[in-house]
DNA sequence: TGTACATCAGTGAACGCGCGTTCACTGATGTAC
DNA sequence: TGTACATCAGTGAACGCGCGTTCACTGATGTAC
């Protein structure tokens, strides 16, 4: 049953895209390799056709997210004052719908702190997933001093401990109350 | 080999506290019931004397993290003036210390990320323990105002966000300079 | 353009392994008399 | 206080299961002539 060798770029791609989204959803640790070709009716048999180890799926699962995510925000109105864009990008980073859709939002957030315990080219994959979501933060907030560089790495720090403590309690009051108190933060509002 | 009562409730909390170091320093998915009773020299069978399953010891592993934290935060120079005690608080949080040696850090940052995907006792362990977070955030900024409380949120999120990305980067100085960021935070600095 | 053969994408079953959990057993501790 | 028996903390081996990975096989695709 040998596919063209178009088909089988395709196969990968999706097998790359369906972990991104599997991954970001339940955490890396709770997919297995046979939850990702399942998902596209695959058997695993095939998956080593395409993967030395499901570390090196992780590793381009990650990017692909960050890729992703990356470009979704840097389409949105880019025509509009900084400021206007800086607000949207707080208003969808901080909203409920990313907080409740891991499995398309951020991967710095949905997969930071399993991170911690992955392998090596996992922690250089979510360095680069950083480095653009630094980026992002950049394009509303530029400036080259110390003082602009240290705001957006509050900045990053701060979204990014509102997703996740508003994703991980049960109190739905607190949750909404920390992701409102972070968006409607002085730092972010007047830069 | 029946041991006295009294030491049976020592092995239980024993294991309750090697499960608190374990989960923070390697995640809860990646330690096992074996892990945990085995770094106490007993064998898996003497567990289930003691808990009904691993999702009960992880729910109680959570809580005796968040206490300990807690009290460890509050045992720091409680004579010292507000603003001394915020900035010994602030320093040491986001110090390389507390990134280096999760097992002994705030379960908060440890766990954040991987209680998004537990069961329900495990989320309701985890909301105490940030709101314990939170109280040893207004112990070092009071007030009884909105303003005050959604400073303190944000005071949460950064610090938590700080130490999730410190520890998932393998950029020892972005790293170090995220953590630096956040502890310099002029929002921080001059309540 | 047609034919013969090599390649290889995907199948389906198997592997060794570690997991959470169970259980028959041991023997010291607790208790009733 | 001493004896007889019940309790139960801990052992050690087993269980079913899902995991990551491997492999013999199939048959459509790619290639050399």
């Amino acid at each position: 049953m040998r596919r063209s060798r178009a088909d089988a770029l395709e196969t990968r791609r999706r097998i790359v895209e369906a972990a991104a989204r599997l991954f970001r959803a339940k955490g890396i640790a709770r997919v297995s390799v046979g939850d990702v070709v399942g998902a596209l009716g695959l058997t695993v048999g095939a998956f080593y056709r395409h993967f030395e180890s499901k570390d090196e799926l992780v590793a381009e699962a990650i990017e692909a997210a960050s890729i992703e995510s990356f470009e979704r925000q840097n389409r949105t109105a880019p025509e509009a004052s900084v400021d206007a864009r800086r607000a949207t990008l707080l208003g969808n980073y901080l909203s409920k719908g990313h907080r409740d859709h891991p499995e398309q939002g951020c991967p710095v957030a949905a997969l930071g702190h399993e991170v911690a315990h992955e392998c090596a080219s996992t922690k250089r994959a979510f360095t680069r997933a950083l480095e653009r979501l630094l980026e992002v933060v950049e394009s509303v907030d530029p400036g080259d001093s110390k003082r602009a560089r240290r705001r957006r790495l509050r900045t990053a720090a701060s979204i990014v401990g509102a997703l996740v403590l508003a994703r991980a309690t049960n109190d739905e009051r607190l949750a909404e109350e920390i992701l409102t108190s972070v968006r409607e933060s002085p730092d972010l509002r007047s830069v």
